[in-house]
DNA sequence: GCCACGCTGGACCAATTGGTCTACTCCTGT
DNA sequence: ACAGGAGTAGACCAATTGGTCCAGCGTGGC
């Protein structure tokens, strides 16, 4: 529910990106690691380097405005990764592999502990908006490999099929690398897709 | 950690139970849905009709014991579903399949959230000791199919790798399952393992 | 009978939680 | 020059958090 800032540096938040986009990457950073809950306010003003009336200017709802905004923000990283993965290949297979090893250096690089949206949105507060967030994220990233899947001549049913299953064992492969610590699953799911 | 209460009733914390097995049923319910942060001690301590003393006194450290205990019983069913799968299995895919099956079915009844593990022990506090024991749970699930694939004639590494496929499309099932309400992602994910 | 001990009951606590509110600064348009 | 709004700063607040503590309870052995 906000403008999304264009792919920051990474995490630390540099002082250079105006408030409200240091705001959704400290956000976005913090909950992907700990979880919607297990995240306080604090520690996003202080890891943002912001103060409670910035936040609450620019997030009127608080927490959840942030929490919805920075979902937001990671999925447009992930659509990105997507694209660009896609783009230079030329079969699903060849994509798909790019997928899984710009995730398992992504994985190791950035710490990411699980898929960001399950950390944000899954374990906050269950209302509607949230889970209707999750799912319409989900739907967009399942999409965007649909998209490419077509055009590198699949057939509908078959990249329908292809690209929910990379969504599956990305999902999958990320629970196991982090229980791990290790991103070889994340690697090496290319082979099973 | 603690002894494990033997597979209760359900959900609901009849009062039959001792308290320690309603303490980590109603833990185990709870986190499961929420996730670690997401539960208080005072909605566990709702949950499972006890006194605050009676918890501190069967789990001393509080919160963190309870949750190790709560993720400890939730694998402890999974692998009791999973062995229960796989015995009546005349192959490698015929419980595969079962085992989707039947949890989809658990999902569908319970509303099962995510995998257990993952928002018990990934969402809590991330010390050495969380991470480890839910790497050696996972890991435990992993060797009970790669187990029941010897078993059924495969060769090692076929069964290490399709165990741990199982596994993988299983967990990102569950995330997608969760996302969209439905079942359906579960129930099919035999067909790709 | 009665003691000891595993367990229960809940009052109590400091710290933290998410959130409100108001005073201020700074920039922009006129 | 100055009005006005966007954005900043942080004091403040009620509610909740996880956790401590101890007085009782009941039931086992002796």
């Amino acid at each position: 529910m906000t403008t999304t800032p264009s792919a920051p540096t990474a995490p630390g938040a540099a002082k250079a990106l105006p408030t409200k986009d240091r705001l959704i990457l400290a956000a976005a950073t913090l909950f992907r690691t700990r979880g919607y809950h297990g995240v306080g306010m604090a520690d996003i003003l202080a890891e943002a380097k912001a103060p409670k009336g910035s936040l609450y200017h620019h997030f009127p709802n608080g927490k959840s405005d942030l929490a919805l905004a920075a979902a937001t923000w990671a999925s447009d990283q992930m659509l990105r990764l997507i694209a660009v993965s896609f783009d230079g290949a030329d079969s699903f297979e060849d994509g798909a592999k790019t997928v899984c090893h710009k995730l398992a250096k992504l994985f190791e690089v950035t710490g990411w502990d699980t898929c960001p949206i399950a950390a944000t949105l899954f374990e906050g507060p269950d209302n509607t908006e949230f889970r209707g967030h999750a799912a319409h994220i989900y739907e967009g990233w399942i999409t965007e490999v649909f998209d490419h899947a077509v055009r590198l001549g699949l057939s509908e049913p078959d990249a329908r099929r292809k690209a929910e299953h990379l969504f599956v064992v990305i999902e999958g492969g990320w629970t196991l690398s982090r229980a791990r610590r290790n991103s070889d699953v994340l690697r090496n799911l290319s082979s099973l897709v």
